[in-house]
DNA sequence: CCTCATTAATTGATCGCCGAGACAAACGAA
DNA sequence: TTCGTTTGTCTCGGCGATCAATTAATGAGG
């Protein structure tokens, strides 16, 4: 299943022999991937493929390092022992980074989810100009790229998670507020930092929702809302196994719908946005004696706003435990919404609001139940994530992954 | 594009010679169905396939009764004349059927679109029990059938349209409040009205969004939102192409999304509920001498009570134009939702919404900009149906042709 | 009128892929 | 040791796409 491109059966391409061999080739890798170690013939009778058609298909991924055996199996059933086949992880990583406000994390795998690398360093992307920023990241890539180099690992793409609206056709970033960036080719920027390697660039709440998707509490549901709650909120919704993009890659922009036509001006101009009411600045401000904080501070350090704000409540503030409420009943009025549109089988919480999931899902999950159970609302629950910041990083090095799984013909055939 | 199923491709089953052969069939198929008339040899140049293999693709296509040759083109240019290929609809047909609260309607047409059939019949769903309605909707679809056999078709499938939740898998109808009926298997059910004849079910809001997307007023525009104003609100989501399902086919519950926390109490039991401003009730209600309806006389003949509204209108009654213009303003309100959240490229309106469409569109898209622009609202206009009615059962039969385009070995090959 | 360049469509040979059945290999059971 | 069982490979045939060569049908020009 390709969640970020377009079909390619369906694309109007002319089918050919090539087109059967990548297809069986991915059903066989798939299947290795999905169900564990298994034996050739037990993967005929699995996939549906003639036996000696899977040894054909087994011989192909093990000469492009992606498959390997592992010795005969001593099962004590009666019969010739079978050899295993498992994922070759040792070969072929996928390298998924990052670049945020205050960060640039870049995190890589193995095929088989095997953690190889796994950095973050603080960096102010608003103090830097774009070109600089992507020095920055072009060097974090490099450093990564070698260290898997010299684990002997070929690398099989790169996937760079930005905070803003992406054109991922042609991997350029046509907006992103919170960096200050507007059309910047990423993509074409990064290539000499890693020639040869694919190089994919998506909204980083997309990829989030991805990784939740493929690795994190939400594995396997193929129809979630992400949220994460930052400054602002992000959205990423899965529908159906596929991104949900729209029309112009805005789809989900969760944080500005209206929630309360009485409540306040948002930052985008507009009145009442959910942003207002459950992002970590109107925790902030509501928490915390009047004004002693701007946004900009609340911007600035999210974090360290956070941890003071835990600080204060372990000091026995009164203040906070009811903003945190009040956080999570605004949550379950808007997630209210999203479960009715999309009708996801769970909505997934990020950033901050992972941190405080203990006091926030009761909450919204009350105030959700309290608006009126619905046949979507009563089907669907709330869920912490638990990948940290790496969320966005790992849902990359899965969309790599996947183009693996998908097309193994793009990993070439080794020659001893 | 299968809009409905799931991919074939990435299904997990494998590929052999006869999927090629599928997919190219599919490829010609389609590429004559959208080009219009072309030659062989433009196909094989437009489509990437070989001549030698277009014309072998092209042969079985006739033989299957989907394509045929219209005589020597005179050009005029130098060279061997092309003989043009067309889409053969004099073969082939396709049936869409809906079940409503108070008619039964179908329509056919064949591959070509041209239309072969379409009746329409008063019918009162709720004053009947679900078996005597399908035998009602089965003595349609036989007569219907028997025309189609008149004229020398064969029937490719037939999609019926349910205004409820549907198990599309199976074809059941898990429950549809309007009509009183609650897991009733309607395909299982129609299987001896039509022999041989797949049968799909479908939800009418979604079926009707996709008779915009490849017939209507949004003809080939990937993303959008369709709302229809009944009685209550309809919504069918397309989105990337696909129709948005979420995981129990409850996805695009607009009517029922909060918009107003100050608002009434919805016949859904929650409060402020989109479809109390907006519904022909809430129509009604607003220009209307008051409690002059109940709701239940509005249900009964929605079509008769806009009339109504309308002749007052004219009459003078200054109530009226107040009260749609409120109507705009709100739908204006919840579709800024819809786009932030959907990113569709345009929002067609139907139903009752569209008979009243030159007046509520111009204040909805001012309230839509009023509300502030962004990113999303301004790459979106709202447009209204011109496909009346007859949009859930338009929409039925290009879920049969688009099967019959996605494979066209389901028609059999003609032994003459 | 005849020839030639040009474009359209078909025929025959070849290659790659999957599938069926025969066959060799490696075990447990008797 | 022999037999039955299971695994994996080998060889061949069928099918689909492609390439090169051939046939078909026209307009232009002498």
């Amino acid at each position: 299943m390709d969640l970020t491109g377009p079909d390619r059966r369906s694309a109007g391409v002319p089918a050919d022999q090539a087109t059967i061999r990548r297809s069986n080739l991915s059903l066989v890798l798939r299947h290795v991937s999905e169900s564990g170690p298994c034996s050739r013939s037990a993967a005929a009778i699995e996939t549906g493929l003639n036996k000696t058609t899977i040894t054909s298909l087994v011989g192909e991924l093990q000469a492009r390092g992606l498959v390997k055996e592992i010795g005969p199996q001593r099962a004590g059933s009666v019969g010739r022992p079978s050899l295993a086949l498992v994922l070759d992880g040792s070969r072929v990583g996928a390298l998924g980074v990052e670049v945020n406000v205050d960060y640039i994390a870049a995190f890589a795998t193995d095929l088989a989810g095997r953690v190889l690398a796994d950095r973050r360093i603080s960096f102010d992307a608003m103090g830097h100009d774009p070109g600089r920023s992507l020095d920055k990241l072009a060097q974090v890539i490099g450093k990564t790229v070698a260290d898997l180099g010299r684990l002997g690992v070929a690398l099989a793409g790169i996937t760079v998670a930005v905070p803003g609206l992406i054109d991922t056709a042609t991997g350029t970033v046509v907006i992103a507020p919170n960096l200050g960036w507007h059309q910047v080719p990423v993509a074409d920027r990064l290539r000499s930092a890693a020639p040869d390697v694919p190089i994919t660039v998506d909204n980083d709440a997309n990829l989030a929702a991805l990784a939740e998707y493929r690795s994190g509490i939400a594995m396997g549901t193929p129809n979630l809302v992400y949220l994460t709650g930052e400054v602002g909120v992000g959205c990423g919704i899965i529908s159906g196994g596929r991104l949900l993009n729209g029309a112009d890659g805005f789809a989900g922009e969760a944080g500005h719908i209206m929630v309360d036509p009485a409540g306040e001006r948002c930052g985008c101009g507009r009145i009442g946005c959910w942003e207002t009411k459950v992002g970590l600045a109107a925790l902030v401000r509501m928490a915390t004696p009047d004004h002693a904080y701007g946004v900009g501070q609340v911007v600035r350090d999210p974090e360290e706003r956070l941890a003071e704000m835990e600080q204060r409540r372990a000091e026995g503030d009164p203040r906070v435990d009811p903003a945190i409420a009040e956080i999570g009943r605004w949550l379950g009025r808007g997630a209210a919404m999203l479960i009715n549109l999309f009708n996801p089988r769970v909505v997934v919480l990020g950033g901050y609001f992972a941190q405080l999931a203990d006091r926030i899902i009761p909450v919204a999950q009350t105030e959700l139940n309290r608006l009126g159970m619905t046949a979507a609302t009563n089907r669907c629950g709330f869920a912490a994530s638990d990948l940290g910041f790496g969320a966005a990083s790992r849902g990359g090095v899965h969309v790599v992954i996947e183009r693996v799984l998908s097309d193994p013909t793009t990993i070439p055939i080794r020659t001893p």
